[in-house]
DNA sequence: TCAAAAGTGTTATCCTTACACCCATGT
DNA sequence: ACATGGGTGTAAGGATAACACTTTTGA
């Protein structure tokens, strides 16, 4: 048993625990003027990171702490993400087990600022708010690519699971577009050298969007995930949201995180129906048209439904 | 980068990385008989933990080879849990993170042995499979118990509060029994002192159930939430099951998990359906009835489908 | 008057739930 | 014969998707 990972079972011999580094990473988001935006630094090359300390009773409220100290809003949410622990991530002052959160924060300010970069600018095939079906980054740079990809593969059965993979993936063929895939559809596109961070890399095939430092984009892909994937079964959006808002804002915000435009009457329908939320009694001007109703979140249903959130109607 | 360290915030300005202790904690679980199982050690007291070692490429592969030969089986499926990192969890050593795996794999032989122990004699009020409406355990020990902690709240506010997350938590009065409630409701018998290892605890009051060392019941719990949830939309339950089974064996074994009945002919609708089984041919006496078709799990749903997966129908 | 966005109503369709019933085997 | 579990069909209800249309503002 000496000579299995995890040591001695049930023995109280904890005295062979080894040592290491230990940082905490965040993806720390928001949604401003109707563009999602996350928390970086050194000029986006990183996402926030440093080390963990004693100082705080759990890591979570450390990082709460931390986030209102840089950005003077209060972080609303905060889940843990992930902890990478992989021996490649050794650094000279040996092993470091890196453990990643994502916070949701609202109020940026109006626009992205400094450290605060668009989403979509390491992930540019993430958005289809504007694309028509058929048309988009994906069809006119992705699909091919990844084409040349497909045919590359050892023998038909090969060729045959990179298609089948691809287009999963992508939506491509008749297959739908998944918003929650983006950590499979980095991966991928790392596999297939389409991005500056992967080994296989050719400079000529690189597909639009920022990298990252290290395996950041990485991280802040699981992020982008979990978040899209949350926001279909528990009311994280509000936590992204002002104090009141319009139903119209409302859907502005889940389309800017989803990367799909959604069906307006089946949104304020769901939304409504769900007792989400609540009419303040005020309206808003400004909006183009005619003014809208504000709403507030009706912070009960934390309490009512543990489970159950914001379904996402179909998109279009 | 450098002034968005985590450790800028208190005021010593050091900016080495802490270095801490590292250990693996798993949640491995199988069904066997209609009982859903998990490994321990120590006669049950702990979950098997271990140091963090650097010999794999991974902690995915450290799991997987390290129950290998534990077990003699394959693990199926590997999925992070949490990282704890709570000062509280400290030893003398200094502080320490624990990286928490949940891992799935079938064939434990007929009956728990040794080291595999019955889920629900850790959480017996987790078990509702032939538990009448309005009948059981938690109707009898835990619904008055319960009485007894709302009453006890400071204001009709605070009483108000407790009742309504009680009543939530363990689908008292109209509300429905929601599985995947799993670690909320140890938590709250916890704050309620109804469990051993809660510091409120009284010795009369404590509800049935085995207690484990330090936070490992708790972990434990966090597991079967994780895989209660996950069950109903990704096809996990095959990790469980033998190369062919029964529709009936694979009622079981979603039952054991749910730890709820099922709706037969909806049950077996839903999993043809979805094709997420094909017939191999064969039948299967010894049911007791007339003898039934053997399926397996057709594996190329995994790569068709990266979301979707096993939805259960309603109780009954 | 028109564009733009808010807001209402209705219908078709699919999925879930529930119920009723038949089939094949062992005792 | 009947108990036991396997297996099929179908109708009711609810949720979603899709479409058509009205209302209220500013330019």
């Amino acid at each position: 048993m000496q000579n299995c990972t995890f040591g001695q079972i049930g023995h109280d011999g904890r005295v062979t625990v080894e040592r290491v580094g230990a940082e905490l990473v965040a993806v720390v988001t928001a949604v401003a003027a109707g563009r999602p935006v996350v928390l970086t630094a050194d000029e986006g090359r990183h996402l926030p990171f440093g080390p963990l300390r004693t100082e705080h009773h759990s890591m979570q409220a450390g990082l709460h702490a931390w986030v209102e100290h840089q950005t003077g809003h209060r972080l609303g949410y905060v889940e843990q993400l992930y902890t990478f622990a992989d021996p490649a991530r050794a650094t000279t002052g040996g092993r470091v087990v890196s453990i990643s959160y994502l916070g949701l924060t609202n109020a940026v300010g109006d626009r992205p600022g400094k450290a605060w970069r668009d989403w979509y600018s390491f992930f540019p095939w993430e958005d289809q708010r504007h694309d028509r079906p058929g048309e988009g980054l994906v069809r006119e740079a992705i699909e091919p690519r990844l084409g040349a990809w497909v045919g590359q593969g050892d023998g038909t059965a090969e060729r045959e699971a990179r298609r089948l993979r691809a287009d999963v993936c992508f939506g491509l063929g008749e297959r739908a577009w998944s918003p929650e895939l983006v950590l499979q559809r980095y991966e991928l596109l790392y596999e297939a050298g389409l991005i500056p961070e992967s080994p296989m890399a050719s400079a000529d095939l690189v597909v639009p969007g920022e990298a990252m430092a290290g395996d950041h984009r990485r991280i802040l892909s699981t992020g982008l995930a979990r978040l899209r994937a949350k926001i279909q079964y528990h009311p994280v959006v509000f936590e992204l949201m002002p104090e009141s808002f319009t139903l119209g804002q409302l859907q502005a915000t889940v389309e800017a995180l989803a990367g799909q435009a959604l069906h307006k009457q089946n949104f304020r329908r769901l939304v409504t129906q769900q007792e989400l939320v609540e009419p303040t009694g005020e309206t808003h001007g400004e909006t183009g048209g005619r003014p809208a109703r504000m709403y507030r979140f009706r912070r009960a249903v934390l309490d009512e439904r543990q489970v159950a959130g914001t379904k996402l109607p179909r998109t279009r």
